[in-house]
DNA sequence: CCAACCCATAGCATCGGTGCTATGGGTTGG
DNA sequence: CCAACCCATAGCACCGATGCTATGGGTTGG
């Protein structure tokens, strides 16, 4: 049953750790990036084989991505984003932006 | 005078490696990103010493990054907006939507 | 001329994401 | 019942980003 781990899990696996008040929320980002990539991918039909392929990476890569098992780097998101037909677009939004 | 190194140079630096179509796009967003921490800390008035402690960072990194010299993880991108009042914004947009 | 800043860069240790292979449990279809 | 998929997860090697200290050159102000 720790299949679909839900977001409070990593929340507090993750603010155990000392100065993490930061990364609290890259860690978030991580885990709704992760979220809209399976919502791509099953929009697309695809499983996790045919989008790793598409991406260039390992069905157990994206897995652990999906599940928000890492804060993933640039590049992978570029290779996701492509794969699935997006662009990538990172910013630094006004705060007073909606989300 | 390799003081503000520009994007061509870069791009010629990264795509001399194999398999580098993919990373070259996280390259040049990288690139951009460090040009608008610099606009911003410029803005804020800060000298790259002020910012690297407002975001838990030293001097070398923040200068490391501005020029593009790595291609920065989510966790540091997050503590830069922070630092300098914005709000970290990573998604996967339409192809379709203006840049 | 010197002190105090600015920034760029180098070298190094560490940490963590990625790539990879292999496995296991679940489900479906023959 | 078995084959062929699905996905989650573990263990490992490797690479690269980060953190750090220490420079060095440039500029400004005393």
């Amino acid at each position: 049953m720790s299949d679909r781990l839900d977001w409070n899990d990593l929340r507090e696996r993750r603010m155990a750790e000392p100065g993490a008040a930061e990364t609290y929320e890259a860690t978030r980002i991580a885990f709704e990036l992760g979220q809209e990539v399976r919502h791509l991918r099953e929009g697309h039909g695809w499983s996790q084989s045919q989008l790793a392929r598409a991406a260039g990476m390992t069905q157990s890569a994206v897995a652990r991505f999906e599940a928000g098992g890492t804060v993933p780097t640039l590049p992978v998101l570029e290779r996701l984003a492509r794969a699935l037909d997006r662009r990538l677009d990172v910013r630094f939004a006004s705060n007073a932006d909606a989300a």
